[in-house]
DNA sequence: AGCGGAAAAT
DNA sequence: ATTTTCCGCT
């Protein structure tokens, strides 16, 4: 189904699914499709968009809707699929809500849209073109994870392939206007609003094709299927000037790598875990020259272990240099040359048996030798960010945080285990007075039982974690039940999001993490398996 | 209309 | 593990 639903997306590039359905009562409706999962219902429909049978109108990024009602049955007869009807449809939809792929667009009927906040682009955090903030709730997929879904070209208005320009915050209003309420959506630039179509599917074959790669069942959803967006590495695929994908920081051909603050911005951890070799991070790539830096390394520090504990990353997951901290350029491959990991890490999508990604040996063992976790007190924060006080948390909502947090990212590159340990030293400490919330977080009283359960289970594995295992421990599992917390996101807590935003933010202003974080998006899943 | 539990099917 | 199917509840 996740490959399905981008399909959907095709349909609509704006990420909202709109279903029609025809009878009001589910025995009219139930026909439909066999065996198909509903998401293939939903591409059908949305290959269709513009066919006279189906009027798939298109709504805010993400949407997608058709006001025909009753082509579901058509849909599934087409697929063969007779049993299929919306009501199911919509079942199956809205177990993507958990998976935070899709939600629901309130007040629309038989609408969905594609959850594009929650799909943190881990790659640009930097991207900040908006910086008043003001995002539309469907913003635009394309810097979140929600780049999966290729949204079909075809009867788009918009298929020149601007990439818009998002700004770090979008993702999280968009976020919390997804989350809630469509009636406080801004208008989006019409400019913002195109998509690269062709890079879209680009990057969902990408993904789709790089399954596997997540290496393991980490991550908030522990969904095998999670991907992280391939993108980034691939040289020239977002040759649009305006797209952010012009430069991936990767390549360190002069961008992201190249800002000045937020170094624990400047990567992101999926790219990270996803190098195949040391070689190939980005941290080799754009420098030439290394430093170390007490104060900066410190700062970096700082900033790092903000960006795990807002955005709920695996402190693996961090660059293991700052931007300040390039270290000596060491390239297996010539930069022309340079393999994309993703597709070199991709092994072709499988059936849901083959999810067992044949290579996760592989992944694993370049693993074994990684660096000690930096910021490892930051661990517990994951969890412990449910207790932030919604201010706190509201502020660094510039891009989504990530509840997968828990996402292992093992195949970081191996780092000076002295650095790392310095590094520790430097941040654990002065740490604490830049975060309050994590001396003392509020008792939220909103998820009583989610916070409680957690705490104890979350320090726990803090403490055991962070000091005496410095190398890479792997995360079995998440503290929060997949569901409570998607609950919490989607079904409400819409305060609490936009506090946990505000407050993330500004726990990184001061940790001078102004960037974006990167986070990793749960719902890479939706790119994760291709549509065969 | 929509949600989500539960169980069966894949 | 995910999807499909059924169904009660709001």
């Amino acid at each position: 189904m996740k490959n399905r639903l981008q399909y959907c997306g095709e349909a609509d590039r704006r990420g909202e699914v709109i279903t029609s359905r025809t009878g009001p009562t589910r025995q009219s409706l139930a026909r439909g499709s066999g065996r198909s999962s509903y998401g293939t219902s939903i591409r059908s429909c949305c290959r269709r968009r513009s066919s006279s049978r189906h009027a798939w109108q298109q709504g805010e990024y993400g949407e997608l809707s058709s006001k025909i009602p009753m082509k579901w049955q058509a849909v599934g007869r087409r697929k063969c699929k007779p049993q299929m009807n919306y009501d199911k449809l919509s079942r199956a939809l809205r177990y993507y809500y958990n998976k935070r792929i899709l939600h629901k667009t309130k007040g629309k009927r038989f609408t969905y849209k594609f959850n594009f906040n929650k799909l943190v682009m881990p790659n640009y955090p930097f991207i900040n073109i908006r910086p008043n903030g003001g995002v539309p709730q469907s913003a635009p997929p394309v810097p979140t994870a929600s780049s999966h879904f290729h949204f079909s070209p075809l009867d788009s208005p918009n298929e020149d392939g601007h990439m818009n320009h998002y700004t770090g915050s979008s993702s999280a209003q968009s976020s919390r206007e997804s989350l809630n309420d469509i009636n406080e959506r801004k208008p989006i630039p019409s400019e913002t609003e195109d998509l690269h179509s062709m890079e879209w599917r680009r990057s969902a074959e990408h993904l789709s094709s790089r399954n596997t790669v997540g290496g393991g069942p980490h991550g908030l959803q522990k969904h095998k299927s999670d991907l992280l967006l391939p993108v980034f590495s691939m040289h020239g695929m977002y040759p649009d000037a305006h797209s952010p994908f012009a430069v991936s920081p990767l390549t360190g051909r002069g961008g992201l790598m190249s800002m000045p603050h937020s170094p624990a911005l400047s990567l992101t951890p999926t790219v990270f875990s996803y190098s195949p070799s040391p070689g190939l991070s980005p941290a080799f790539q754009s420098g030439s020259c290394f430093n170390f830096n007490p104060e900066e390394m410190k700062h970096y520090l700082q900033a790092q272990a903000c960006s795990v504990f807002n955005y709920h990353l695996s402190p693996r997951t961090m660059p293991r240099f700052p931007s300040f901290m390039m270290p000596p350029p060491h390239r297996p491959f010539p930069p022309e040359e340079q393999p994309s990991f993703p597709i070199k890490l991709q092994p072709p999508p499988m059936g849901r048996k083959n999810k067992e990604r044949p290579q996760s040996s592989e992944d694993k063992r370049p693993a074994a030798p990684q660096l000690p976790l930096l910021p490892l007190k930051v661990e517990p924060v994951s969890d412990e960010e449910e207790l932030l006080s919604d201010e706190e948390l509201d502020r660094n909502h510039h891009l989504e945080k990530e509840d997968d947090s828990d996402s292992e990212f093992d195949r970081e590159t191996p780092s000076p285990k002295l650095d790392a340990e310095k590094a520790v030293h430097t941040f654990v400490k002065p740490a604490a007075p830049s975060w309050p919330q994590f001396s003392a977080p509020p008792a939220r009283s909103t998820y009583p039982r989610e916070g409680t359960e957690d705490q104890p289970e979350t320090s726990e594995r803090a403490v055991k974690d962070s000091p005496s295992e410095p190398v890479v421990v792997e995360k079995k599992e998440e503290t929060l039940p997949p569901k409570f917390r998607y609950k919490r996101l989607w079904n409400g807590d819409r305060q609490a999001e936009a506090a946990e935003d505000r407050e993330c933010r500004k726990s990184c202003i001061i940790n001078g993490c102004r960037s974006s974080e990167v986070s990793v998006e749960t719902s890479a899943t939706v790119a994760a398996a291709a549509d065969s």
